[in-house]
DNA sequence: GACTTTTT
């Protein structure tokens, strides 16, 4: 039974045993017995469905007049059908008494009212319930075998034509069509809703397309990858080195790197990660084969898929393009007075008074929100319509609150939504945004596929200002645009070094210049930077929890003047598993912090929420006016009407945010929260493990971007080890891009 | 040694 994943099996209103259908109930016969149960019997009513994933709680009449709740995953299931359930009985703590299905199988009905019900149930087009009720009528227990055997005589029902028949026959062939497919890919480990998703694709086909190459699901079924594609060739009998699992394989190597940040990969290095995912010896002549069919792009040694290669050539272009138009605008002295800028902040100003596309990076602090700020009030002054978006939701708020000014995410400003048969940019070569300058924030998270939409959509004429800070994380997706564009040296970059806003002799910055510089951080643990030596991961799990629950907390009031240790203390951990990751950290500190008692509890799921905790929304909410990142305290559950209120304090001071059950998965516990999604807030107090277990993140911008996110008091945890190979490691830097060469050909 | 995550 290896590989066939579980034992499921659903035909779609089976009435015919099929070769396929007998194989498979055998197959399965030995999964049969033990704790498994039988049932048999009518659904009776179908009490709840989600089509997304084909839960269904239903009522099953059993022949022995017993009227028994089933729940189970059933991609298709209708009132009347009879079925054969195989599963085991439950006891549900709410529900009481239920019967647990892992397979069931379509009975043929077997009583004239049953073949009445099922032919009326909706399932075959052409048929309702008084069609089926004539037939019934007619035909008595034969319908279904005429049906099938003998359409001709259809007629003989009254106001059923020679078209009407025809009609229902195909119908009733057709779900048999359905029901060979769904026994066939079920039989070889496709679980009943990807089995149902590929024949929506491949119609009948699905079989003999699946059987001559399996690597097509991959390109073809959204959900399915490589794996599952390998898996299911596997199954079928397809050997390691067939050419096409190879060429898949390549691909799927290339898709990985993407997932890593590579835009490509040279290769000698695609053609060494293949074979060793693959265990066999992939001959390069495989790459130029793919590259023929246009499946890869190879340019000299770099091997690209081709919508990365399109995107990166595609920036580059439109960069030159966009330069190519110089403008000039006067640099009005009396505003810069207002706002009282440095020589460097100065310089930005101007620089941006001139030039049509230009970058601005620099760490917190270097003032890169006044100088964003004058910019705007001076082209304001100049008369130019001024775009302001961000890479992420939270990050548009806050430009909005720092600039006075409407701000909107990269996707929104792009109008993402459906259009040409799919979820696309409304916004693009053939309706571009409109307007005189566009300013960017957090530029260093937008990836080379973000930036190519975005320079379509962007008018000849518009002004480009790319603000970010080229050492915190790279973007999630590939490329490393912000880096490339200064590296290229083709863009006009304006660097800002000096900090403003913490005071020169802060531990924090100056370190995070250090760990910048590749050098170790200076450790005395007099001031705002702290190492506190501890080995094994447990040990830094009980030393975080005691400084967050007892140990700062008596020191924030006195030291930092911060009323709430809560709110004042935020831990950030570079990963989500492991003892010191977000979520072992989030269970020990929600029991800490926030312990059961007399609170409101709502469990959904294996996630636990109380009343006080701590947490975090995880996707924008424009209704809400939420963001991805914004972090709340539950103030209360209502768990009868499964209600649930958390207050969030923002620039407009506090709000009470309502969420209905189905709302709550927005929701996610933040005593500790991981690195990357503290990217663009800041902290009163940051404590963060530096462990030797987050091995693959201990990464030089990542620590750099978890100590800069706390403005009074950093407290690293761990051992000095892992603080050196954090500083070591800049292989995200080291990220294959093609981009800055391409912005340097002339 | 295998990890982080944006957008609708």
């Amino acid at each position: 039974m290896g590989g066939l994943g579980r034992p499921y099996l659903y035909l779609l209103g089976s009435i015919f045993y099929s070769n396929y259908q007998i194989k498979g109930v055998a197959a399965r016969g030995i999964s049969l017995v033990g704790a498994m149960a039988i049932i048999e019997g009518t659904v009776e009513r179908i009490t709840f469905r989600n089509e997304d994933n084909f839960y269904t709680v239903f009522k099953l009449l059993a022949s022995t007049g017993d009227l028994h709740t089933c729940v189970g995953n059933l991609p298709r299931i209708v009132v009347g059908e009879e079925l054969k359930l195989f599963g085991e009985w439950t006891k549900h703590e709410q529900y009481g008494l239920q019967f647990n299905t892992e397979t069931a199988i379509p009975c043929t009905p077997t009583t004239t009212l049953g073949i009445e019900r099922y032919l009326g149930s909706g399932l075959i087009k052409g048929i309702g319930p008084s069609t089926a009720k004539k037939l019934v009528e007619k035909f008595g227990l034969k319908t279904l075998d005429i049906i099938s055997n003998e359409p001709h005589r259809l007629t003989e029902v009254e106001g059923i034509g020679e078209k009407k028949g025809e009609i229902i026959a195909k119908a009733f062939l057709e779900q048999k069509d359905i029901q060979d497919v769904m026994v066939f890919l079920q039989g070889n480990g496709i679980t009943p809703t990807y089995a149902v998703k590929i024949f929506k694709v491949y119609g009948k086909e699905s079989v003999q397309i699946v059987q001559e190459n399996p690597y097509r699901l991959a390109d073809d079924i959204f959900g399915i990858g490589f794996k599952t594609a390998d898996t299911i060739a596997k199954n079928i009998g397809f050997k390691e080195d067939d050419p096409h699992r190879i060429r898949a394989g390549i691909r799927y190597a290339l898709g990985q790197a993407i997932e890593q940040g590579h835009t490509y990969l040279p290769d000698e290095e695609l053609i060494k990660t293949a074979s060793e995912l693959l265990g066999v010896d992939v001959k390069k002549d495989f790459l130029a084969e793919l590259g023929k069919a246009k499946q890869l792009i190879i340019e000299e040694d770099r091997c690209y898929l081709p919508s990365l290669y399109e995107a990166e050539c595609n920036v580059a272009q439109r960069l030159k393009e966009l330069t190519r138009y110089v403008p000039s605008l006067p640099f009005d002295l009396s505003i810069e007075s207002e706002f009282k800028l440095a020589p460097e902040q100065e310089q930005a100003v101007k620089a941006a008074m001139q030039e049509k596309v230009l970058v601005i990076t620099g760490g917190p602090g270097t003032g890169k929100t006044t100088i964003t700020k004058v910019v705007l009030t001076m082209w304001e002054k100049a008369g130019f319509k001024i775009l302001l978006g961000s890479p992420t939701g939270r990050a548009a708020k806050r430009l909005a609150e720092a600039t006075g000014r409407p701000a909107k995410t990269i996707h929104r400003l792009l109008e993402y939504g459906f259009g040409n048969g799919g979820m696309s940019f409304q916004r693009n070569e053939d309706n571009r945004l409109k307007g005189d300058a566009l300013v960017l924030d957090e530029f260093s998270m937008v990836d080379i596929r973000l930036m190519d939409s975005l320079l379509k959509a962007t008018d000849d004429k518009m002004r480009l200002l790319f603000i970010g800070d080229c050492d915190q994380l790279p973007a999630v997706g590939p490329g490393n645009v912000l880096k490339d564009l200064i590296a290229s040296n083709r863009i006009p970059v304006v660097r800002l070094t000096k900090v403003y806003r913490q005071a020169e002799q802060s531990q924090i910055v100056m370190n995070a210049h250090r760990i910048n510089q590749g050098y170790f951080p200076e450790i005395n643990n007099q001031g705002d930077f702290v190492f506190m030596e501890r080995k094994e991961p447990k040990e830094i799990a009980t030393l975080i929890l005691d400084l967050v629950s007892s140990r700062l907390p008596s020191h924030i009031e006195k030291r930092f003047n911060l009323s709430d240790p809560l709110d004042a203390i935020q831990v950030l951990t570079p990963m989500r598993r492991s003892e010191t990751g977000v979520d072992n950290l989030n269970r020990l500190l929600q029991a800490r912090l926030n312990p059961a008692g007399k609170k409101n509890e709502i469990q959904l799921g294996y996630r636990l929420l109380r009343e006080g905790d701590k947490v975090m929304q995880i996707r924008n909410n424009y209704q809400k006016d939420v963001y991805n990142g914004d972090i709340g305290r539950i103030t209360r559950i209502d768990p009868e009407e499964r209600l649930l209120e958390v207050l969030y304090n923002d620039e407009n001071g506090d709000r009470l945010v309502n969420y209905e059950e189905e709302e709550i998965d927005e929701l996610t516990l933040a005593y500790a929260i991981s690195v990357h999604k503290s990217q663009g807030s800041e902290y009163p107090i940051v404590v963060m493990p530096v462990t030797t277990q987050h091995y693959m993140l201990l990464q030089r911008n990542l620590l750099y971007t978890g100590i800069t996110r706390a403005k009074k008091l950093v407290i690293l945890i761990g051992t000095k080890k892992a603080l050196f190979l954090c500083i070591k490691n800049n292989k995200t830097s080291a990220r294959y891009s093609y981009l800055a060469n391409r912005l340097q050909e002339e």
